[in-house]
DNA sequence: TTAGGGTTAG
């Protein structure tokens, strides 16, 4: 290296005056070449700078903001804090640059508190500066110290709002998201043009909260901007029409991608669209063809191959899938995977197998496995596996509200209400709250959230009046409450009124209120629909003659003309 | 030379 210089600086008398930076200058490109490389192969970024310094050459200002990059793990904060060392050694510390590159490591490195110390210390940042700040407090969940700095930024950029709106996706605030995102339009509009980063998390907001007519406005706003979809947009657009029960267009949108332009994501994403659509038959033919496309399956790939097995019914097509997995793709199963399996066996009241799987498995079960266990258990008459499956919930999560609500469900099923009642005073002893029932409708691209039970909606009393409505339309056709799935100690009458409290059932009468004949009603649950509201989204369908599509926490129903998609298996 | 986006069991 040193004699490669010393040719150019011989040849070139004018390049005699830069030698010292001539030597860093290659030293940085080889350092920046191996950090893009991201091969383990060669010498480490980290060697190659012990080599450059081992060989006398100074590091200058272009040195760290390559060299940084490489520290992005938990375990490379002892080597990140000895070259924050090395860059005040050398007088580095005051160069924006460097500084933005610091904060970055921190935070990938997990220490948000070393990157906010640093950054109060700057006495202007600059804008990659405040943006690495919002960001470094989002990923941890800080999402509201990420706000406090993003409202007082001095002036922002298109980064600085997609970084805000991402972190409130990642932090599971959807609405806020969309609140800010429709802040950019109003108070930046004319400075400001979101772009396909943007445009991707707010898909993504969409499609968690099932809002159909948002997302198709960003649709139709990346059409008309001539904006190109490139694989990570296409992606977050299939999964918006699928998430928000439009399967079709993203099966169009995944066609239309063009083979070069599907990744594994991009699959895995129309996989899992198949499964949660209760397309399974289709979505294993997809998963064929992925492989003759020559892609690559991942993890994510399988837990939606073994969804849609699961919510198919296909049990030996699920265990054939499982095997496969390991042996062909190398691909260890991950928790979600025996979770797959043990609902797959235990639905189909193939509880001996689905046993197996837990004894079979390699990590301790989570609260997910012994739900799964339980829910078909509790399907097929299997008390005794409900029973160790309700211990193991409590004993691993006393505050866990889900394993109080299945053991209601349990108990209330077989008329304890004794037990119920005690379950109920053990929960507000501890402090545990159920997760109350919440359904979301999009009306005119307004989103209406309904609470079981709940008063808060300003139309509360013509959406209670048209709930008797619809019940005595539906009653004169032979439709009787099932009480069974309610979970409180109450006589058969309250029970009822319970039942019609439903958060699905008033966003059903609301949809009836406020849309016109024939339109589709599309409804979001942040639960699973219950036994009753299911028996009242098939009569409603064929009664009032409309298409109604459902997405529970699990999948979707399609309720036409009196029947649903999921075949009452779900 | 510094900052950003997509798929995942119930």
């Amino acid at each position: 290296m040193r004699a490669l210089t010393k040719t150019i600086s011989c040849r070139h008398p004018s390049l005699h005056l830069f030698h010292p930076n001539v030597e860093s200058f290659v030293w940085n490109n080889l350092i920046r070449f191996r950090v893009r490389l991201k091969s383990k192969l060669q010498h480490s970024p980290l060697s190659l700078y012990l080599r450059m310094r081992s060989r006398s050459v100074s590091p200058d200002l272009h040195t760290f903001p390559f060299l940084l990059q490489s520290f992005n793990a938990h375990s490379h904060l002892s080597h990140g804090l000895q070259l924050h060392a090395q860059i005040f050694l050398f007088g580095l510390s005051d160069d924006p640059f460097v500084q933005t590159s610091l904060i970055n490591m921190y935070s990938l490195c997990g220490s948000v508190s070393f990157a906010r110390q640093l950054f109060d210390e700057i006495p202007q940042p600059d804008l990659p500066s405040w943006n690495t700040i919002i960001h470094a407090n989002a990923r941890v969940g800080m999402i509201h110290v990420a706000r406090e700095i993003f409202d007082r930024m001095p002036q922002r950029n298109v980064r600085s709002w997609s970084c805000m709106i991402h972190g409130y996706v990642s932090c599971g605030d959807y609405k806020a998201a969309l609140s800010l995102f429709r802040d950019l339009q109003v108070m930046e509009g004319h400075r400001i043009r979101p772009n396909e980063f943007t445009l991707t998390s707010v898909l993504s907001a969409c499609a968690r909260l099932g809002a159909l007519e948002h997302g198709k406005w960003v649709h139709a706003y990346i059409d008309k901007s001539g904006m190109k979809v490139d694989v990570v947009l296409g992606t977050a657009l299939i999964d918006m029409y699928a998430k928000c029960g439009n399967i079709e267009r993203a099966k169009c949108i995944f066609g239309n991608m063009g083979p070069e332009g599907k990744d594994v994501m991009a699959w895995s994403a129309v996989i899992a669209a198949m499964a949660l659509h209760g397309l399974s038959k289709e979505c294993l033919e997809l998963f064929e063809k992925m492989i003759n496309d020559g892609v690559r399956p991942n993890a994510v790939t399988f837990v939606g191959v073994l969804c849609a097995c699961v919510h198919g019914g296909l049990v030996s097509e699920g265990n054939q899938y499982f095997n496969r997995m390991t042996e062909e793709y190398g691909v260890n199963p991950l928790i979600q995977h025996y979770g797959c399996m043990v609902d797959l066996y235990s639905r189909a009241g193939r509880i001996e197998d689905a046993w197996d799987i837990v004894k079979s498995m390699p990590m301790e079960p989570d609260v997910m496995i012994w739900g799964a266990l339980l829910s078909g258990a509790r399907m097929h008459g299997d008390i005794e596996t409900c029973e160790i499956s309700i211990k193991k919930l409590i004993e691993l999560d006393p505050k866990n509200s889900g394993a109080y609500v299945l053991l209601s469900n349990v108990y209330a099923k077989l008329g304890k209400w004794k037990e119920v009642r005690h379950l109920r005073d053990l929960m507000e002893m501890r402090g545990v709250k159920k997760v109350p029932g919440c359904s979301l409708v999009e009306i005119d691209g307004i989103l209406h959230e309904f609470y079981a039970g709940g008063d808060s909606h300003p139309e509360t009393e013509n959406i209670y009046r048209m709930v008797d409505e619809i019940i005595k339309r539906l009653e004169k056709h032979g439709y009787v409450r099932n009480t069974n799935e309610v979970l409180l100690d109450l006589d058969e009458e309250g029970k009822e009124f319970a039942l019609s409290l439903h958060s699905e059932k008033l966003a059903l009468a609301y949809c009836f209120l406020r849309t016109s004949p024939g339109t589709t009603i599309r409804i979001v649950k942040n639960l699973r629909i219950c036994m009753d509201c299911h028996v009242v989204m098939k009569m409603a369908s064929r009664e009032f003659n409309r298409e109604i599509v459902v997405r529970d926490c699990n999948r979707f129903h399609y309720f036409k003309n009196g029947l649903c998609s999921c075949k009452d298996y779900w």
